[in-house]
RNA sequence: GCGGGAGUGGCGGAAUGGUAGACGCUCCGGACUUAGGAUCCGGUGGGGAUUACCCCGUGAGGGUUCAAGUCCCUCCUCCCGCACCA
């Protein structure tokens, strides 16, 4: 008997499979078809055990899914355009090429030893001119439906990285990637009319329901911000216009006091100008700009600029005071809004801070509000008092009778705003696809000819110690011809977000054809993908700009469905205990003594042992999947991975742990080693299965009961960690009773017969989570063809019906006797066999029966 | 503040309203050994009786039910997301 050697075992099948294509999939309307996707990574230098918990459960499914008989779709390819290549050519002097692309040999190799079932021969690599010229030509479409366009904003500028930020990519006011705080600039740039689709991309949510995450439907819900109210014009007569607020409760007209503008609205400016504010106005944008995070955080006052000018009230006449206010959003709604200091807080706080007057127009039913008792403001819908003819009504009418009162003066209607804005897409980077379009000084913006594409980004070009895109100062990227009037012109020298290359990728996997884009046919046969596999931190961002691009190319005619992934699930994170010293921070657990102290640099302080946090170097808590590989091999890692914990939840890392897999996998080695060689030549008739003997049957019984166990807990369930509890359960059973069988009994066929069943269907079982060991073993037992080409194995409905069971015997609900007992046993032989127990009897002796309580194959609860 | 999720042994985690703690780890004991950090066997929620008996126990408190970790109400704690969005 040989030991488990799995360097051996697994570097052997991974060349087999390899060579002989079994992870290939193509198009094939004869079969059902499933897609597994997992987030493709972006090529950073080397996998995390995050990357190999997020493909181990793709790995998983696209495993299951192929022995269920789909023909499954299981690609993987590199996010490859982004800051970090920049970054590193900066420190190490390497051209981000370069970098990028020895890190996805890299990445490659540390994948392909991990097993996973890739069809590499769809592997795409978004950096590649073949990916993004098709990008760019997506661009140019959109452009000319409108749904692209330039536009100058204030934007959310990281002076770390030299380049914009969409709003989706500041955290906490920083920038996402590096973490410096980011500034507000106004600067040109592309946009994707992404809010053209919000009420889309809002409306389908409904269609994930049950399939994706709920907590995912409800960020991308918020983050879309749908609110439902009025525009209502407020007259200006120092400029003789009107002046639009957008609200959500109009019911709260009457009570509106005062008007706020954004600083930044242009009739702020205008009337400043006017009023000769203009200087006052502008110290107070530059100090709100500074400002605005503090001022979000709540660490500053509402605070207001007086325009010494009023705004006529639309139903009353009367004047009211117009401001420029740091709380008003120059984003959201029309970046003007009607206060109403009795009903919203904001508006409260600051007529309160200036001595505002504060009109109570809403009052609950039970009691009439009283300005003097107001302490906060009164948000809820109510009642309407002092609202003129409206007084009396309940909010909910209010707001469509007063709307429509607006209306019919001309003076508002109803409105629908949305907090999602239109995603910026241009980026100051040199490492990113170029933007397809043209200056030209006679014709404008002009895109380039689609013949002409791809816009190749020029690999020559050197990165500098400022950072700054080169792509400005090389000429023979910069200067070239307009391709309308032939002219001289200039490119666009901005790059797209990377969030465009993922957007689509998905797509290119299922055709990835060098002609175009993606062939329909092959599209129309995988898509939408069936299982999406990712982190939560794509919840918003990721996820969004998928579906947008989604909408967009079925309108623009390339895809005939609205949603990319039906299910989505969001795996947690890998996370590990920490190490913390008093005086070196965190340590590694190396450093750590067995008595707890700190030996960095024979410190001897005590360390504190903290709580789990993400796998990251500066907690010194990362474990490095090429050493777990080395020491464990592929299979034990999947393993562990897919054990340790469901998908959807935290993964700790446990050192402990993985040795119990290993522990697992080495003793189903050795046991079906120890038979492999008596087995291999019998032939597995399932027929001859019949009339077994007890201590048999019971085995095989145990056997479909796991197998039936395991299929709901892989393929329906996703609970991979229970089905493999229920595989490391039957071995413990199988092992105890093998041990009582005589060596007499091992040479009968029929029980030869079922241990090959037995084993066969065993290793089928665990082949989705260690291929490998599997495999090998499969091979050794004389299994017919490879295992990762074998059916999954199906169960004996019939079979899993026991003959006896075990009556729970309860008295008052609480147990008080087992006894066992054939299973079509009746109500009354069940309450005969629970009183004839001792042990009930002393709880029920001297009371009377009240009730009996039969579960059939369960329990039978008394009550006395 | 709003929204979502979670609180179960020493730990990770199991339980369509029906035996709470499957499975794994840890720890303890034993076997085999020159040795074992290998392997195998047994035990391992708490308390008490110590043979096989009882009591308590799923964040806290109520409720529904023959029966509650699971359903309902109130509260506490933790994690995550959003947050001056008018």
């Amino acid at each position: 008997m040989s030991e488990y050697d799995f360097s051996l075992i697994e570097k052997k099948w991974q060349e087999i499979w390899e060579k002989a294509g079994v992870y290939q999939s193509d198009p094939d309307p004869q079969k059902p078809k499933y897609y597994v996707l997992e987030m493709f990574p972006y090529p950073s230098g080397k996998i995390h055990m995050g990357h190999v918990r997020n493909y181990t459960l793709g790995d998983i499914i696209a495993r299951v899914k192929r022995m269920k008989g789909y023909n499954v779709l299981h690609p993987m390819g590199w996010d490859a355009f982004g800051l970090p290549a920049e970054n590193a050519a900066l420190k190490h002097g390497i051209h981000p090429a370069k970098w990028t692309f020895a890190n996805i040999d890299y990445m490659k190799a540390q994948l392909k030893k991990l097993g996973f079932s890739y069809d590499w021969r769809r592997e795409v690599t978004t950096c590649l001119p073949d990916y993004y010229r098709f990008e760019q030509k997506f661009f140019i479409e959109m452009y000319e439906k409108g749904l692209a366009y330039r536009h100058k904003t204030l934007v959310n500028w990281c002076p770390k990285d030299q380049t914009v930020l969409a709003n989706e990519q500041v955290e906490d006011g920083r920038c996402w990637r590096c973490g410096t705080e980011v500034e507000m600039k106004e600067m040109e740039g592309w946009f994707l009319r992404i809010t053209a689709y919000a009420e889309e991309l809002l409306e389908d949510l409904k269609k994930l329901e049950g399939k994706w995450p709920e907590k995912v439907l409800i960020m991308q819900k918020n983050w879309i911000g749908k609110s439902v109210g009025a525009e209502i014009k407020f007259y200006l007569p120092d400029l003789g216009e009107y002046l639009s607020v957008f609200t959500t409760r109009p019911d709260t007209l009457f009570g509106a006091t005062f008007v706020a503008l954004s600083p930044e609205h242009e009739i702020a400016k205008r009337l400043a100008e006017k009023k000769g504010l203009a200087s006052e106005l502008s110290q107070f944008i530059q100090r709100v700009r500074k400002e605005r995070r503090a001022i979000e955080e709540g660490l500053i006052e509402k605070e207001g600029l007086f325009l010494d000018a009023y705004a006529v009230h639309p139903l009353t006449q009367e004047k009211i005071p117009l401001f420029a206010a740091n709380f008003v959003l120059l984003e959201y709604g029309t970046g003007a809004i009607m206060s109403v200091p009795a009903h919203d807080q904001r508006d409260f706080e600051f007529a309160k801070k200036y001595h505002l007057p504060i009109k109570v127009v809403i009052t609950p039913p039970e009691k009439i509000l009283k300005v003097e008792e107001l302490e906060s403001a009164y948000t809820d819908q109510g009642i309407l008092i002092n609202s003129g003819e409206f007084t009396g009504l309940g909010s909910e009418e209010a707001k469509e009778k007063i709307t429509a009162r607006l209306e019919e003066i001309g003076l508002g209607q109803k409105k629908v705003t949305y907090r999602l804005r239109d995603w910026g897409v241009s980026r100051q980077r040199y490492w990113g696809c170029p933007i397809p379009m043209i200056y030209c000084e006679t014709c404008g913006i002009v895109p380039e000819k689609i013949d002409n594409l791809p816009v190749l980004l020029p690999l020559n070009a050197k990165i500098d110690q400022t950072g700054k895109s080169p792509l400005p100062d090389l000429p023979e990227f910069v200067f070239t011809t307009c391709p309308k009037c032939g002219a001289k012109a200039c490119r666009e020298t901005d790059t797209f977000d990377t969030f465009m290359e993922s957007s689509w990728y998905f797509l290119r996997f299922a055709s990835p054809d060098p002609e175009m884009p993606f062939r329909k046919e092959d599209v129309s046969y995988y898509l939408p993908v069936d299982q999406y596999i990712g982190g939560i931190e794509h919840a918003i961002l990721h996820l969004l700009y998928a579906r947008f691009f989604t909408k967009v190319l079925r309108d623009l005619g390339y895809l005939n469905f609205d949603e990319p992934f039906t299910r989505l699930l969001t795996q947690g994170m890998v996370i590990k205990e920490t190490y913390k010293c008093l005086v070196h921070g965190w340590i590694y657990p190396e450093e750590v003594s067995a008595d707890g102290l700190c030996v960095k640099d024979n410190c001897g302080q005590r360390v504190e042992i903290g709580k789990p946090e993400k796998m990251s170097k500066s907690k010194c808590n990362v474990v490095d999947p090429d050493a777990m590989i080395n020491k464990y091999g592929a299979d034990t890692v999947r393993l562990f991975i897919a054990f340790a914990s469901p998908p959807e939840k935290d993964l700790e890392w446990s050192d402990h742990g993985i040795e119990g897999a290993y522990r697992f996998l080495k003793r189903i080695w050795n046991l079906v080693e120890t038979y492999a060689s008596s087995l291999k030549e019998v032939d597995l008739k399932e027929e001859s299965l019949q009339d077994l003997s007890p201590h048999l049957l019971k085995i095989r019984r145990k056997l479909h009961q796991t197998i039936k166990k395991v299929h709901t807990d892989f393929d329906e369930r996703f609970h991979f960690n229970t089905g493999i509890a229920a595989i490391m359960e039957f071995l413990n059973f199988l092992q105890d009773s093998l041990r009582e069988l005589t060596s007499e009994d091992l040479k009968d066929l029929k029980t030869k017969i079922l241990l090959k069943e037995v084993f066969i269907k065993l290793l089928l079982l665990l082949s989705p989570v260690c291929p490998h060991l599997c495999e090998e073993l499969w091979e050794r037992l004389g299994g017919r063809g490879l295992i990762v080409q074998a059916n999954f194995p199906s169960w004996e409905e019939k079979l899993l019906e026991e003959e006896k069971f075990i009556l729970i015997v309860q008295v008052n609900g609480k147990v008080r006797d087992q006894i066992e007992a054939p299973v079509d046993l009746t109500k009354e032989q069940a309450l005969e066999l629970a009183l004839s127990s001792p042990k009930v009897k002393k709880f029920i002796e001297n009371r009377t029966l009240k009730n009996i309580v039969y579960v059939p194959k369960k329990l039978i609860n008394l009550v006395v």
